[in-house]
DNA sequence: GCGTATTACTAATGCGCATTAGTGAGTCAC
DNA sequence: GTGACTCACTAATGCGCATTAGTAATACGC
């Protein structure tokens, strides 16, 4: 009769004597007279299977009340179940001192569409600051706590994005981001919004439209660029790269004399796209201004997004506007539909047209 | 020999088969031919017993790097250790439409402090908005994921908060709160900075000076009014109730002919508190303008805080500047302190006196 | 009256990790 | 060479919960 050895009882050591410990499911069942199981039975939405009894469902909620009974999220994580947390990450700080250079636009919507759906927020610091486990590959690690996470800015390291993919991790990327296969995104539709600029410009008879943008490959500034083009072509008019002015530093570039040249080429019409700087809508403004040119009698101005805060009191310019709330808000719907299994919703969000009074008829040139 | 009864499996099914699980301290472990408690022993930053070579160390970090292994938080988590993660929760919604009501300057600073002591941060939204678990008594318990919690706001309800104070879970408090006992809290101190600014008055020869405050019995309220009355005393000038004037609606009650009143009365000072509206620093530079006085010749304002956004055109008011950066730091570090079973730390923070450009000289009276 | 459903619940299990008692090998002293 | 020790590691355990197979009790059918 060969007992297996018996060893001693290792784990955990019985929690801090000092701290009054909450109560498990396990008070609440022993209150209730009930098993554990039934508890959590009692507690979760269960889909199918078990029923539990009217009299034993009272029973344990009025255990848990008496208890004050709150789940364990970690352990809920846990136990395989979800915790209906969403995860938003930024790696740029969140919280910068500017606040113009923040997400906090597009966090407004992100909030309330999650709050509308039932869930909880959770955001992750990326430790701009250099803090955490900013640096290491495990940056990414935390947000595996949610059941998905919205990324944000334009500086998600591709490989740990990869990762979070493969393992099946529900993650959506606020801003076009094509080249990394699987992942989802949600993003402004720029070109549409850009060939809408131009058809607005067009339609007020101008013929001659040049664009100005800096020198950056990012999707927003390349499908801006598109959808300008687009809208040329589609009017009729001139395309090509002499349509196209692109600057590393505009401010500089963008002079005066540039200016004039174009407009005694018969250019009637600028657009200049939005940038975080916003220095192409700053250097065309302020070249505009300097050759003195009374727009939109003279030459019309047009900006794809929005004016940097600075120039905000100026006339409006025309253009159209990022609507950021509700892209947040899609990022939300869509990371939901990874989260529950459904089909990816719609990546895309129409931007609005801003009429605004920097566009006008285009001059009658001799 | 009678077996024990055999029953069949239960518990979690096996994951979903498409998705590609990531590895576990399991896989980590067999890869390095070492068992799963030597993988965590390594990866630990353990306080002591267990000793591993430097070989086996190596081993395991290579197949750790090999697999890419992540900890799991929510496991970390349950097993009783800690996770390095922060909470921040906020009743209001964390991220109004307006920004200038928002907790953002806070945030700033409790998200440097945080990365700096290698914290993350996770923020809880208090779904004003109404979603997930707001409304009932379970809305603090997603905190509980964290190692302790930051909260903001003043609508922090009391039963939760002692709750959770009462199961030994660390909790701050942004802002003052002694009602709830045991709660620790970090807050500006109103008292000396008001205080200082009233020394600063009385040095530059007022001899009666008025404080307009709105009828608010916040902590924040009180505190300035404690700290006016107090640098009144010290400078040995006239207090009393007829040095405060409160009011519901300052921007209505303040009439010009009140003012004029204490003019007539000899008062060359005015200082107003900051609230969230500005209403009163707005109802006294108001009154002040239409009265015609030309600050600070015929007569000093100060404002007890930092001037309401739509006046910060305005000449810089003197009075001072609540760091609200700073306060969330030391929110942080007195949490981590908490959550560490260190002492408290310091709970007041200084605020910073700012000249600013509408005190002046008392003006000789006849 | 005996198989079959149905109902209402419980036992057992594991999620992934941290923890600690225990084990075996090696070292040293006398 | 034997006890006392140290060193390096592993086995076993549980954190709190969700899940599911199993079971006892009762109802039903013929």
């Amino acid at each position: 009769m060969e007992e297996p050895r018996k060893r001693a009882r290792p784990g955990r050591v019985p929690a801090p004597a000092g701290r009054t410990s909450r109560p498990r499911q396990a008070e609440v069942a022993r209150l209730a007279g009930v098993s554990q199981a039934t508890v959590s039975l009692v507690l979760g939405a269960r889909k199918q299977g078990a029923t539990i009894s009217e009299e034993t469902r009272r029973k344990v909620l009025d255990a848990v009340r008496a208890l004050g009974y709150v789940p364990d999220p970690a352990a809920s994580r846990l136990a395989a179940a979800r915790n209906n947390l969403l995860g938003v990450f930024s790696f740029t700080s969140t919280f910068p001192t500017d606040v113009q250079h923040s997400y906090y636009p597009f966090l407004v919507g992100v909030e309330q569409e999650a709050a509308a759906r039932g869930y909880d927020l959770v955001l992750f610091t990326g430790s701009s600051t250099g803090g955490a486990g900013a640096a290491g590959p495990n940056a990414l690690a935390r947000v595996r706590l949610a059941d998905g996470c919205l990324f944000l800015g334009r500086h998600a390291p591709a490989e740990e994005l990869r990762r979070l993919v493969a393992d099946g991790f529900p993650v959506v990327h606020l801003g076009r981001r094509d080249e990394l296969e699987g992942l989802a995104w949600v993003g402004a539709d720029y070109i549409s919004a850009s060939q809408e600029v131009v058809a607005h410009l067009a339609a007020l008879g101008h013929r001659r439209i040049v664009l100005v943008r800096e020198d950056d490959d990012a999707p927003a500034s390349t499908d801006r660029e598109h959808g300008f083009l687009k809208g040329l072509e589609e009017a009729g008019l001139p395309g090509g790269p002499a349509a196209v002015f692109r600057s590393a530093d505009p401010e500089r570039e963008l002079t005066a004399e540039r200016l004039r040249g174009w407009l005694d080429e018969g250019v009637t019409a600028f657009v200049a796209e939005e940038t975080d700087t916003g220095d192409a809508w700053r250097a065309l403004h302020g070249a505009a201004h300097f050759v003195g040119i009374d727009c939109p009698r003279d030459a019309s101005l047009a900006l794809l997004g929005s004016p940097p805060p600075d120039l905000a009191e100026e006339p409006v310019p025309t253009g159209f506007d990022i609507p950021r709330p509700r892209l947040g808000a899609a990022a939300v719907r869509m990371l939901a539909a990874l989260v529950s299994g459904e089909e990816a919703a719609e990546p895309l969000v129409a931007c609005t047209f801003r009429p605004g009074s920097t566009a006008g008829p285009a001059p009658a040139r001799y």
